[in-house]
DNA sequence: AAGCAAAACCGAAACGTTTCGGTTTTAAAA
DNA sequence: TTTTAAAACCGAAACGTTTCGGTTTTGCTT
């Protein structure tokens, strides 16, 4: 159906490698490169990169690997990183595990029979799904949001901790004493980092601590929805209230609303992550934001460099044994939404 | 690096094209399936995709074009989507055009250069952004929310007009004769359909007929904001209003908060997707549901039919003349999700 | 034991590129 | 005009599969 760069060269009457030198960049006589484009419009010639991926063992795709799409702040940072990876030549193959550790397992191997040239990764589980696999063929991963022991590679993260702890101290601040906290998962990285920022804050200020204020939910709407009517229960004169994930704050909110609690007379709350969610609130909602477009940003740059640069290392003599590159993690500022949702107990500013 | 079917068969004493019919699900003698499968496993052989691809002509992947990744409705429909593809051995390439004309026609040229088997497309524009290249090599294309004349492909569409007009008469049956609606901008498909609906069912009912009673939004939050706020501005005594997607719903709601009005008390609210939004406002918002999974389900399977039965088409005799395959459009019908923001004017049920 | 159809097996060629080593052309220098 | 280094060009081989046409083996039947 498709010409291929033989007919070009045939109706050139160039050769194979003059053609593909072409197609690459190459120098070529102004005649020739005229020749060639003329032929490359009349026989609606396309490159064909299954080919080019089979010659060249690079398939100028990337694999991203995560919990759900289905979830804004995911899906944030996949729009962005497909862009700029797109920019950059590479498509991008997305599996959505569904937070399912076999279901991840089998999206790693599914990538890795596709040769995907590197991996984006938010991993659900807390071992490797097959990711040496790829380390091992030199094919590059980037990491979000966690990090693995076991699995040497380049990891973005964000200050979960601090984010947390700057949350909770603000309600400090506002001067409430009794703070509860709807934490996430405990096998769950960001969720147990979030956790002790909570712990940490509540150390540093003395304020009331006590288990029974924190409620675990699932990162779920329902879970947080549970957690909010648990921590309401066991702690009727909690008068704040800090949720470690958008889902759960989605959840909480409604459980609160339900309940007939007013915010903040009632209750004080800070919520996570999606700020449209937290405008469209009454009142509006004081939230922590995650700089999702800073950190698809470098996670894909990051996975690009290692990527183009490969060449120019492995010439360069110094590359270090049987592949091993030195990683990098950056770790990310969260952000914060001043809403209507705390009130001020006390007099301080 | 990764071992080959070569090395299989050199492993294995076997021929080449045994190998390959082997793992191709042929039938093998008990002795060489065991002799293959041992050394399967001890070269830690994997098929590779790309030299099958390039070989077969199908690179068992489909690309999926979308106007915003970042948007629940279409995350919605692609994580379905893409689990069904996956669990029928595709993988799926996602490019998100943000709504804009001349990425969509990139993406669509991208994923052609790639050579991906077919196409699951919600088109931004109105003409053609490359669909007749896919289809005239025979690869299928399923749209999505659109129909495009020039165009020959399947279609799952949703009902829109009929949500619509039946959102409408909810609020005129609860009592209300001068309805505002939010439309969409006049060159999407959905947003003409939406406004048809609400039209119609004003002709039908007799209720208030005024241009100035539609407000139209570009189908962003910013935009449903400042239409809800024209809206409000021209028509004071409006008691109602419908909304016509979900992103203008949230803007709607947020503006509505800032001017202080009730809900229902002095405005009743009916929005559009999202049921989680719909359940976190107060009140609950009642609102038109879209079946985003079932949207997936039948963009999937169609798609995979047209791939998979090409081979059995092909060989019976009465293929249609130079691959033009006779086109479904299957419409499916919106749901509707009751909430408290609808106020009833009259004693009628 | 011979005959035979079906099943299993086989290797070469092909898919559309890139790359390697080597040849020709060009144009600047002598 | 000749020399020469650089630039442009060239075709064969290779990447890892599938497929085609044909050969061998298997296991029945007679």
């Amino acid at each position: 159906m498709g010409a291929t760069i033989k007919d070009i060269a045939k109706r050139t009457g160039l050769g194979l490698a003059t053609i593909s030198s072409y197609l690459n960049g190459g120098n070529v006589r102004e005649k020739n490169r005229i020749k060639i484009e003329e032929a490359i419009k009349e026989l609606h010639f396309e490159v064909n990169e299954v080919a080019r991926g089979l010659k060249t063992n690079r398939t100028k795709t990337i694999g991203i690997v995560i919990p759900e799409l289905n979830n804004i702040f995911f899906a944030e940072i996949i729009t962005e990183a497909e862009d700029i990876l797109r920019s950059h030549g590479y498509a991008t193959m997305i599996c959505d595990c569904r937070s399912d550790i076999e279901r991840e397992k089998e999206a790693v191997d599914f990538l890795y029979h596709r040769r995907v040239d590197g991996l984006i990764v938010m991993p659900t589980g807390t071992s490797d799904p097959g990711f040496q696999k790829f380390l091992r063929a030199g094919k590059p991963i980037v990491m979000i949001d966690r990090k693995m022991r076991d699995v040497a590679c380049d990891c973005i993260l964000v200050d979960n901790e601090g984010a947390a702890e700057d949350a909770v101290k603000r309600l400090v601040q506002a001067g409430h004493t009794k703070i509860g906290m709807i934490a996430g998962p405990e096998d769950v990285y960001t969720a147990r980092e979030r956790q002790r920022g909570y712990q940490r804050a509540v150390r540093e200020t003395g304020i009331v601590c006590d288990d029974s204020l924190i409620a675990r939910g699932n990162y779920t709407i329902a879970g947080g929805a549970a957690a909010m009517c648990r921590l309401r229960e066991a702690n009727p004169d909690m008068t704040a209230v800090f949720i470690s994930n958008y889902e759960m704050t989605v959840g909480a909110i409604m459980e609160i609303n339900d309940l007939g609690i007013n915010v903040p007379e009632e209750l004080s709350v800070i919520g996570f992550d999606n700020i449209d969610f937290a405008k469209a609130s009454v009142p509006r909602l004081s939230i922590v934001t995650q700089p999702t477009a800073k950190i698809a940003q470098e996670a894909a740059e990051t996975l690009i460099i290692k990527l183009e640069g490969k060449d120019r290392i492995m010439d360069a003599e110094q590359q270090d044994v049987d592949g091993e590159r030195t990683t990098v993690t950056v770790t990310l500022k969260t952000g914060f939404v001043e809403g209507r949702s705390v009130r001020a107990l006390n007099n301080k500013v």
